[in-house]
RNA sequence: GGGCUCGUAGUCUAGUGGUUAUGAUACCGCCCUUACAAGGCGGUGGCCACCGGUUCGAAUCCGGUCGAGCCCA
């Protein structure tokens, strides 16, 4: 290969944005088509998944671009709250408490505009066609400035407020998190049988793995058809260490064969607990701090962890006779998933979005968009069936978008910014004006930060808004992005719609499976999977890794595996190859052909027009590995392994007339240049490069049309060929039995009229020597010894 | 504990009722034929996880068992 892969590349990307060739002009002809794009996280880590589910969307978007629609591909950074609060603390080595608030803000800023640069420099060489230009960031001013607006309608549609309940508290980033923000554990615990003295009933053994809650015991719970505890019901007994008395209740809920069958509820230990404080309306008893932290009592001193509280109260109990058994168990715990702790529940001030009414509609949502692939629905589906509480958007930190509000000292008074003074921050900036309730005048703004999720659930507008398109783009066609986020970001997305717009945000949803590494296991650095996007990029080049990012099907998660990328790296150079020949051969071909007369010819535009039409079909149903699987088939069997080599033989004949070279030569082109559109969306860089090279044209190839349509074929002409293509594998596998296929004599038996036509074709392509052709309804090869 | 997906040559994979089960990779043989040896041609290799059922016919549909992965509780 003559051809330095990543200069030619390179000059493409610059081309490209030289010559604004993918941007978006609101007023162009055709339907819109607008993605509304996943903003990737700003964590300073490329990931293989970002060369993977970009790739996806941006397939779609050079497909749908050239089949004639007016495409809008948005592009965003997501560099806003947690996460970039934690990529902040890793590179500057230093902790959130080292820094004052506005020191630490600005250093966040910083890292995010840094690691959104990083990202974008990997999509661009990628050749993505997203408008990266104008890419936005959801902490950019702008971003926050929707953000808080969209808060205020949540405020004025009654969907938005502030209520003391429980909530999950993460104790490591000492802070609220939400359920979206959780994932499981599993590990090994002490389960410890205590025992709980009657008051007006006997002594009731309970087993738990969390003694340290004791103090904030407010029932005993049994199973009501348990008769082991039939007459304990309603009874009194004392907790342990305490010495205050709880009742013992009954729920259908707690397993009879789970420890003692009697279970202790505690505000709260567990989600469990919070379910029956709500159903029985219990008491609370509060032992942890708004840190997620102990809050002190005679046993334990304050500030201090539920696993330091727990060998505590666990010796004390022992040294009191009140543990009469204890084991060691499996069990799965709900942990934060950015630092892996396991979540407490405490009680604090919160601001909510009311959603808890809107399940039928979102029900309903659900249904009226379309999945790709359509039983991933199912898991939003179990998601809202699921729903529990109300969506949960403060967080305890110190970067993100603040809420426009302040509480009036006074009286508490909740007052809201004026929607022209956002962005806002409440902590930095004073309320101006009186309290409406009591005319105060002084307040203190609002501590808290929202929830990442509340301002990336406004994509479509973080996108549009800011460049006065939104009314053109909104709803969108289609939503691209991560099955594993299903909960998450398209949940939230849709909530967010129907809340502010009473609409459906987009029509369809796509979704891309996730990378795993060599083993089928999810990626982990401590497991040191350490793949990076730039590596394969430099080492196979970016038409490779866009190629390898359809290997697996719709939706389906791929595991890397570098036979796949070399793969790409071949096509690639087989494409060239092939573009050297077409250009070789092709020598006075026309542009416009309106009908063939050769058989060769007849028959690869039929196959080709076959390939299109399927291959179209499945770029329409976003079957992304099925389309490059017809393409890729074609290209290497049916056009380079059969049509160029019967070309070639036919080139080489001294029979053929001036016109028959030309139908040859114009034919050539016209394929040749079909596989190059056809592969333009998933390799634009040597597409273009061979669009310009050996198609000599101007502008760029992915500002054509998608290949729709070509002269007609016969029918009869093509079975006539396929005969003589099956021919010419029958002798190459009988001859190379015997020996060797080139030289070897064959006698034919067969349609022999067809083969005495075909003869020097099928010499000239597999440079055996015909000796005879017999008439024979069945096709036989015989190989002369 | 619940849900979803999957189990097909050494490895990865196509195939949702019908000839001999697709292709890649690896392996073996032949070929450096003037686009391409990162190539071409040919070939070896599968009780389609297991058990049962429906059917004239099952990799495919149904039930169960075992195993894997993901999501959720």
């Amino acid at each position: 290969m003559d051809l330095d892969l990543p200069k030619m590349e390179e000059k493409w990307r610059v081309f490209w944005e030289e010559h604004s060739t993918y941007a978006f002009n609101p007023d162009a002809r055709g339907e819109i088509y607008s993605i509304d794009s996943p903003p990737p996280t700003v964590s300073g880590d490329l990931h293989m998944g970002h060369s993977f589910s970009y790739v996806h969307q941006d397939i779609i978007a050079r497909f749908k671009r050239m089949s004639g629609f007016n495409v809008f591909y948005p592009m965003g950074f997501d560099d806003n709250g947690l996460p970039t609060e934690k990529y902040t603390e890793k590179i500057s080595g230093k902790r959130l408490r080292d820094f004052q608030p506005e020191e630490f803000i600005d250093l966040c800023n910083e890292a995010g505009l840094e690691g959104g640069a990083k990202i974008k420099e990997m999509f661009r060489k990628l050749g993505l066609s997203a408008d990266l230009a104008n890419a936005y960031r959801t902490y950019s001013k702008e971003s926050r400035r929707i953000s808080q607006a969209m808060f205020l309608d949540l405020v004025s549609k009654k969907r938005a407020y502030r209520n003391k309940g429980p909530v999950l508290i993460c104790p490591s980033c000492r802070t609220a998190i939400s359920q979206i923000d959780m994932k499981d554990m599993e590990r090994e615990t002490e389960f410890y049988y205590i025992r709980f003295k009657g008051v007006d009933t006997k002594d009731v053994q309970i087993a738990t793995t969390r003694p340290e809650m004791l103090g904030s015991c407010v029932a005993l719970f049994v199973n009501p058809d348990d008769a082991r505890y039939s007459d304990f019901i309603g009874k009194k007994v004392s907790v342990p260490l305490y010495d205050f008395s709880v009742m013992i209740h009954s729920d259908p809920f707690v397993d009879p064969g789970k420890g003692t069958g009697a279970e202790m509820v505690c505000t709260f230990g567990d989600q469990n607990d919070v379910d029956l404080w709500r159903k029985y309306s219990l008491d609370t008893r509060i032992i942890i701090d708004s840190n997620g932290r102990m809050n002190g009592d005679t046993f334990v001193h304050s500030g201090i962890t539920t696993t330091e509280a727990r060998k505590i109260i666990v010796e004390r109990l022992k040294s009191n006779g009140f543990i009469t058994k204890a084991e060691r168990k499996k069990q799965t715990v709900n942990v934060h998933e950015r630092c892996d702790t396991p979540v407490e529940i405490g009680i604090l001030d919160q601001w909510y979005i009311k959603y808890m009414d809107l399940k039928n509609r979102m029900d309903a949502a659900g249904n009226s968009i379309r999945w790709y692939p359509d039983f991933m629905k199912v898991r939003y589906d179990n998601w809202v069936r699921g729903l529990k509480v109300d969506w949960c958007i403060s967080r305890q930190r110190v970067f993100g978008v603040t809420f426009p509000l302040w509480y009036c000292k006074n009286c508490g008074e909740i007052v809201y910014a004026d929607e022209s003074m956002l962005p806002v921050d409440p902590r930095f900036t004073n309320y101006k004006g009186a309290c409406p309730k009591c005319s105060g005048t002084e307040f203190v703004g609002e501590t808290d930060v929202m929830d990442t999720w509340a301002t990336s659930s406004l994509s479509p507008r973080l996108a549009s808004l800011p460049r006065g398109l939104f009314e053109k783009i909104y709803p969108m066609t289609a939503r691209f992005q991560g099955h594993e986020i299903i909960t998450s970001w398209a949940f939230t997305s849709i909530v967010r719609a129907m809340i502010h717009d009473n609409k459906i945000p987009w029509g369809q949803i796509v979704l891309s499976g996730i990378v795993k590494n060599p083993q089928g296991l999810k990626m982990s650095k401590s497991r040191g999977d350490k793949f990076s996007p730039e590596d394969f990029v430099q080492k196979y080049g970016s038409d490779a890794v866009r190629h390898w990012s359809t290997v697996s099907g719709n939706g389906e998660d791929i595991s890397i595996d570098e036979k796949d990328f070399m793969r790409g790296r071949k096509t690639v150079i087989k494409i060239l190859n092939a573009g050297n020949l077409v250009s070789t051969l092709g020598e006075g071909h026309v542009s416009r052909i309106e009908s063939v007369k050769g058989e060769p010819e007849n028959w690869i535009l039929k196959e080709l027009a076959e390939v299109t039409r399927s291959m179209t079909e499945f770029m329409n149903s976003y079957s992304l590995s099925k389309a490059r699987m017809v393409l890729d088939n074609f290209f290497w069997n049916t056009f380079c392994d059969n049509y160029l080599e019967i070309s070639k033989a036919r080139m080489k004949m001294d029979v053929l007339d001036p016109a028959e070279r030309g139908e040859i030569a114009s034919t050539l082109y016209l394929a040749f240049e079909s596989i190059l559109r056809m592969y333009a969306p998933i390799m634009p860089f040597i597409t273009e490069e061979l669009y310009h090279t050996v198609l000599k044209k101007e502008g760029s190839i992915h500002n054509q049309s998608w290949p729709i349509s070509y002269p007609a074929a016969s029918e009869e002409m093509h079975r006539k060929l396929e005969y003589i293509i099956r021919t010419i594998a029958m002798i190459r596998s009988e001859a190379s039995k015997s020996g060797k296929v080139s030289g070897s004599s064959i006698i034919l038996h067969g349609e022999r009229e067809l083969l005495e036509k075909h003869r020097s074709l099928i010499e000239g392509v597999t440079r055996a020597e015909i000796v005879s052709i017999d008439e024979s309804p069945d096709l036989i090869v015989q190989v002369r010894k």
